[in-house]
DNA sequence: TTTTATTAAACAAACGTTTGATTAGTAAAA
DNA sequence: TTTTACTAATCAAACGTTTGTTTAATAAAA
């Protein structure tokens, strides 16, 4: 489905305040106020305002489909090498698609609000958690990693921390003394420390460095 | 605040509906229909909607209110013990109270709707924080932690990684082909494979172990 | 009797959506 | 070239519902 400029403002607009205030939480109103657009637009090029959520989801989910994928094929890293680079990409998709990410997350809470989302989302979930399966094993048989990974839940520590640390990032910026530095050093700082963190997280414990040296 | 039957009853139904479906998405006839009172008695007895889930959370909040505190300085434990006490009480108080703790972390990704809320949850964050803080800190004095953890992140994982898992405990569920289970097996089930997941995750990462053995 | 609890009904406001009219641009017919 | 026909975009207004809350009357409890 291609969008022209005012569908694309639209559903921008309408990404920022159901990042904001949840999707039963904002009026087709307030999102077109915002959108400076008529009102009857939504539904005139939408449907519905469920139909718009679905728009905002296909576009989102289409845009960054398999770019991943690829890149850990063909490349000639070591397994830790590959599932750290898979990190920083995760760290950046979901910090560089905050709104995004908030809705999703905010949809995962719902039991099953709409199908159709639902079907996305578990069909992410469901390649990102295929592909981390594939980089442990690969790992594994390299004999580099563990035996005894448990993949969901390296995943779920994973999505979790960052999902997490992006929702509580006001609190961890006054706990941590840094209302000095601008938003954008502030998301800079925060994804290098994240980075750092979960690298240091995992290394330790799905690697069978400390085992060896017994 | 003393509350009566009914009271407790409308205050557990929206409990459960603010959960599913967000405070937005529910209406105040939903929570009266399922609770089985009248519309207006919800306004009688808490004022309004909003006051209806303030009153939730105070009630919730007071409930859980320093237990662990106590049971954290008496203790002869090592520090890494203390930890892992503590990582099994946070397993605990949010697996027992999923309802509650959906919604809590659904206010946390709405851009300050509620100050009141908003406080509530402030303080509780700040004491959990500063609690990981000082058994670090214990644990760093005995030399048995690292030197450079970073208490936020540890803290962002820990309640980050148990939050994702109960949001997403349905694909969990069926990923790892536990749908033969009961609900209350499944819940055990998960309760037992976080506190082993989080504790190596942390024991690997915090302590000086493997620096040692170089 | 006074206070508390409960109800059905009513309220204005906000909701998502539809309507019918109008505009501007393009294509077809004269 | 001028006229007609058609289309997509836009708008203010109105639609019927649902929203949270209040009211006024009644029942129960103190």
């Amino acid at each position: 489905m291609e969008y022209n400029a005012k569908q694309l403002q639209i559903i921008e607009v309408a990404e920022r305040l159901f990042s904001q205030k949840g999707f039963a939480g904002t009026s087709v109103r307030d999102i077109a106020q915002e959108a400076d657009v008529n009102v009857s637009m939504i539904s005139y090029y939408f449907g519905s305002k469920e139909k718009l959520i679905e728009a905002l989801f296909q576009l989102r989910m289409t845009e960054s489909r398999s770019r991943l994928e690829t890149l850990m094929m063909l490349s000639e890293l070591s397994a830790l090498q590959k599932f750290n680079v898979f990190i920083d990409s995760v760290i950046d998709r979901l910090m560089g698609n905050q709104c995004f990410h908030n809705i999703m997350l905010r949809e995962q809470l719902s039991s099953e609000r709409t199908p159709v989302i639902s079907e996305y989302i578990r069909g992410l979930k469901m390649r990102n958690v295929e592909l981390i399966k594939r980089m442990i094993h690969e790992g594994q048989e390299a004999g580099d990693f563990r035996k005894d990974i448990n993949v969901s839940l390296v995943t779920t520590t994973l999505y979790g921390t960052v999902n997490y640390a992006i929702a509580t990032q006001d609190f961890y910026r006054i706990f941590n003394n840094l209302e000095h530095l601008t938003d954008d050093e502030f998301q800079a700082h925060l994804r290098n420390e994240l980075s750092q963190h979960l690298k240091n997280l995992f290394k330790s414990t799905i690697t069978n460095e400390h085992h060896i040296q017994n």
